[in-house]
DNA sequence: TCTGGGGTCCTAGGACCC
DNA sequence: TCTGGGGTCCTAGGACCC
């Protein structure tokens, strides 16, 4: 039988702020998303405490002042790096493994010969605490979609320890399917909990007895997979080798709602620079490009407006003066003045190699490169994001977003790495 | 006052072809 | 008056994930 593992850093953000703020261990904590929009992590004792996941910090305020709730910013130059140590050490353990998310990794462990596949875990749980400081928990199933169920009970369960292992006690699945709600079943969202629990389905186990055709019919394909990975038949694989995106985005809410043209222009040129440099830094190179632009869904009786446009590129590039000056054009094509901006997005589609395959037999000829884009990229690698800039916008503006308590990055900055002092 | 960002996959429908 | 069948490709939108 199959045996896949899912490893789920708890409270990821959270585990992460407390590991070089010890301050932080003694109180219930928060991370926020990017504006200190909403909470987007919690430790234990915050989510005890009654904070939702994704409730906006206006709604949260007097919870946080009444129980002294450290909230923080995110800060995802230390996030990512924690999670690069943390899958390091997971990698290195099991004979093969996908990197999932952020603060998740499915192991295969079928190859794996020990004794005890729950002692294992519990080793592995502690191997990744002692060698990174971060805390996790392990589900064992024949499946993701039950790896990941297992996950959750594992989380839950105090007798669990941290491990759930499904494989080598096959009993326990029918008993683990009758305790997960429907809508905590990986691969069913809001909509399909609201549609299923309309028709009486209200558990995994239900589900997962419900006849092929009707699912099939009501959630198409993808649906099915998810009711025959909850039967025990593996429809998802582990994919070891990560694929190659095939778009990217940078998008961001302004800190404040904008009227004038020049400041959302300044915003709209900033985040063409910053995705240009995300498709450099994976080597590769965009077809095409997509900007959209709009109001603030939430400001309930002002006018609400949505815009977009896009642009192929002659030859795919990933040259920012290229990319930006495409921006410029369906910028100015699109705008429209008299609303009160809020959000906007410069999307690169249709990425490859640069090379991959020529537009046409007659445009092989490669991109010319003055080398400009690579200097960039090396200076800011060296000295940090936005030294070397293309002077395409304006440094401050409304536009950029609040972060009031961001933490120091703490691993990936000189400057901020904590010192210690002995007394 | 104040509600994130970045992805994937699937499907339906229209344009177009023979 | 009469108006097929089958295929591909593209796009927009909707579902999901973290």
């Amino acid at each position: 039988m199959a045996t896949f593992a899912l490893v789920d850093c708890n409270n990821f953000y959270a585990s992460c702020e407390r590991l070089f703020q010890p301050r932080l261990r003694e109180r219930p904590v928060v991370v926020l998303s990017n504006n200190d929009g909403c909470v987007i992590a919690r430790s234990n004792e915050a989510k005890l405490l009654g904070v939702g996941m994704g409730a906006p910090m206006f709604k949260i305020r007097k919870l946080v002042a009444e129980h002294d709730i450290a909230v923080c910013s995110s800060n995802y130059a230390l996030y990512g790096d924690i999670s690069e140590r943390v899958m390091t050490v997971l990698g290195a353990s099991a004979p093969s493994h996908e990197i999932y998310s952020i603060d998740e990794c499915f192991l295969d462990l079928d190859r794996l010969a020990v004794p005890s596949l729950t002692d294992w875990c519990r080793l592995l749980r502690e191997r990744t605490r002692r060698w990174t400081g971060i805390p996790v928990s392990v589900g064992v199933g024949p499946t993701k979609t039950l790896a990941k169920l297992a996950n959750r009970l594992a989380k839950k369960s105090a007798k669990a320890g941290g491990v759930l292992d499904l494989v080598h006690h096959p009993a326990w699945i029918e008993a683990a399917l009758r305790k997960t709600p429907v809508g905590d079943v990986w691969g069913v969202g809001r909509r399909w909990t609201v549609m299923l629990e309309e028709r009486g389905i209200h558990t995994a186990h239900e589900f997962a007895n419900a006849p092929d055709g009707w699912v099939r019919q009501r959630m198409g394909v993808v649906g099915l997979r998810t009711v025959h990975e909850l039967r025990g038949f593996v429809c998802h694989a582990l994919e070891d080798q990560p694929s190659p995106k095939q778009t990217t985005c940078c998008s961001r809410t302004f800190g404040a709602a904008i009227r004038e043209k020049s400041q959302v222009h300044d915003a709209v040129m900033s985040y063409s620079e910053r995705v240009a440099e995300k498709v450099r830094h994976a080597g590769q190179v965009a077809g095409a490009v997509q900007l959209f632009i709009r109001t603030d869904p939430f400001a309930q009786g002002a006018p609400q407006k949505s815009l977009s446009g896009s642009a192929t590129f002659h030859r795919p590039t990933s040259d920012t003066r290229e990319i930006s000056a495409a921006v410029l054009r369906i910028f100015d094509r699109i705008w429209r003045a008299g609303y009160d901006w809020r959000k906007a997005g410069v999307l690169l589609l249709d990425l490859g190699m640069p090379g991959d395959t020529p537009a046409s037999l007659f445009d092989r000829i490669e991109a010319p490169d003055d080398g400009l884009m690579s200097a960039i990229d090396q200076i800011n690698a060296r000295y940090g994001r936005g030294t070397a800039r293309l002077g395409l916008a304006q440094k401050d503006g409304e536009w950029r977003m609040r972060r009031e308590n961001l933490s120091p990055s703490f691993t990936t900055r000189w400057t901020d790495i904590p010192s210690a002092r002995l007394t």
